[in-house]
This record gives C-alpha cells, sequence and structure tokens, in this order.
DNA sequence: AACAGGGGCAACCGCCCTAGC
DNA sequence: CGCTAGGGCGGTTGCCCCTGT
C-alpha cells in the first residue's frame, strides 16, 4: 500500500509554466500567502500540483530571488560550501541570498564540476586527484542556540582542538556522503565546521511542557566558546555572499543573517 | 540550410522528515 | 505510540537552444 498522491494526476497540467500561471500564483500568493500548497492550486484556479506550485514560486517568482550569473565569489563559495557539505543544496543555498537549491544545484552539475576537474581537482572533495580527503562536517546540524532569526549557522573556531582522524580515499559523491564525518580530518584546519542551525529566538525562557525544547536546551548548553558564520569564516564576510550580522554575547559571537521581509516568505 | 550532439536548466519524481491527531 | 498529511529535499528527466559539421 504506497503513500496517497498528493494531487490528482489526472487533472494537472504539467511542463513549463504559462505567464497566465505565474500570474495567478503570484497574485494568490500576494492576497493569501504561502502556505497550505495542497489546496492552494483549487484556490488559485490552478491545474497544477500543489508541489509544483511550491517549487515554481521557491525557485522562480519569489521577489527577492537574484538571476543572472554566478559571480566568481559565489562560485568559490559553492565549492567550498560543497566540498564541506556535500549535496546539501539547501543549505549550500541558505548561504548565498537570492539563490535557489535548484539553481545551485543546476549550476554545479553544469560549470562547477567541469571547472574544478579542469583544474585537476576531484569535484566532490575540492582537492587534487587521487588524494585522500574527508570533510569535517557532521550530517546532521546541531541546534545551538535560540536567537530572534530564523536561521542561523554557527561554526565553532578552533577549540584546542585535538582532531585527528585518519583519512580514507573519497572518490564518489556516494561515498564522501555516506562516510562517517566524525572521524574525518578537515578539510580546512583552521575551521572547526559544525553547522549548526538554531530555532527562532525566544527571549522567555523555553516551555516546561516541551520535552523538544528541553533537549535543545541541553544541546545549547553544550555549546562551544565561539560561533561564526561559514561565510565569515570562508572569507567572504564583507562581499555580497555574506549578509551576517555580528551580536555579541557574553558566551560566545553569533552571526547572523537578518530576516527581510521579502526572506519572510521563505 | 539542415541535421546531430551536447549543454543548460526548468520541472518532475519519489523518498524522507515532522507536526498534528 | 502509531498513522497520516503536508512540506522539504536531492536526484533525475526531458525539452529547448546553441554550436559544430
Amino acid at each position: 500500500m504506497g503513500r496517497s498522491p498528493c494531487c490528482e494526476k489526472t487533472h494537472t497540467n504539467k511542463g513549463a509554466w504559462t505567464k497566465e500561471e505565474d500570474q495567478r500564483l503570484i497574485s494568490y500568493i500576494r492576497a493569501h500567502g504561502e502556505g497550505c500548497w495542497r489546496s492552494l492550486p483549487k484556490a488559485a484556479g490552478l491545474l497544477r500540483c500543489g508541489k509544483s506550485c511550491r517549487l515554481r514560486w521557491i525557485n522562480y517568482l519569489r521577489p527577492d530571488l537574484k538571476r543572472g550569473n554566478f559571480t566568481n565569489e559565489e562560485d568559490e563559495l559553492i565549492i567550498k560550501l560543497h566540498s564541506l557539505l556535500g549535496n546539501k543544496w539547501s543549505l549550500i543555498a541558505g548561504r548565498l541570498p537570492g539563490r535557489t537549491d535548484n539553481e545551485i544545484k543546476n549550476y554545479w552539475n553544469t560549470h562547477i564540476k567541469r571547472k574544478l576537474l579542469s583544474r585537476g581537482l576531484n569535484p566532490y572533495t575540492n582537492r587534487p586527484m587521487g588524494e585522500s580527503f574527508s570533510p569535517s562536517l557532521n550530517s546532521s546540524p546541531q541546534v545551538i542556540s535560540t536567537t530572534p532569526e530564523p536561521e542561523i549557522l554557527a561554526f565553532s573556531l578552533p577549540n584546542n582542538s585535538t582532531t585527528t582522524t585518519n583519512r580514507k580515499p573519497v572518490d564518489s559523491v556516494e561515498e564522501a556522503n555516506s562516510r562517517d564525518t566524525s572521524k574525518d580530518e578537515q578539510i580546512y584546519p583552521e575551521i572547526n565546521l559544525d553547522l549548526s542551525i538554531s530555532l527562532p529566538f525566544q527571549s522567555e525562557p523555553l516551555s516546561e511542557n516541551s520535552g523538544k525544547s528541553k533537549k535543545k536546551t541541553a544541546i545549547t548548553s553544550q555549546l562551544f566558546t565561539t560561533a561564526i558564520c561559514l561565510c565569515c569564516h570562508l572569507g567572504f564576510q564583507s562581499n555580497e555572499s555574506c549578509t551576517c550580522q555580528r551580536i555579541p554575547s557574553s558566551n560566545f559571537l553569533r552571526y547572523y543573517r537578518p530576516m527581510d521581509s521579502d526572506l519572510s516568505l521563505y
């Protein structure tokens, strides 16, 4: 017994979106906001699957999207992020304002992969072909703090780390993605890349009846002493790829991406 | 001018995760 | 605690356009 389909396949359009469909979707979301994608097509008068509407909006119709060619800085950032995160396109896109995961994924597959190969680099490791490699990033982000913003990626600074692990050759993305990264050496030794994503800020203590909240609080208490955004670590703080702002804190420094009005849609 | 091949990218598919009941 | 619906994500497909022959 399979999962029920997300929509009536027989009565939905497929393929390229028309201008009229785009306009309907934009108008509807402007009027009612995002959410409930399954019922949106009917409400908006679209003969489309809800998922299709969501994808169309997120990837092409959102007002905050940055269209056009990728800059060299974006290229380099993507390369570095990919070497650290693997095919976590949404995470990578999160560090590139105005870019979508789909766009970055396509760009990676069509441009960057080739670019790295032409440099004699393994596209999955960003290291010379044949050289051993292991990224340091844990695949599962940890919740480390609560902040006023919906999204924070924090990376600990070197903490007198004694991280020493054995490298293992990685020549495929499958291998790279499935590796036990906890044992891996870092690509960028100066960076301890524990990727962390926070929950929205709560100035009041977290509700006591929330078991999950307690768990998150516990994790927070295990914070490293210093955290910094990946863009900053990679040297992109001063350019457009990094929109972080520094928040002084008694225990550590936090960098966050402000949530502007447009991004609030995402 | 016509055709073939390849590249680029929008869109779809299917699996996974999670909140809500 | 299990089930389900909804949403998110990464991988893949297929169409369109460009370029070379």
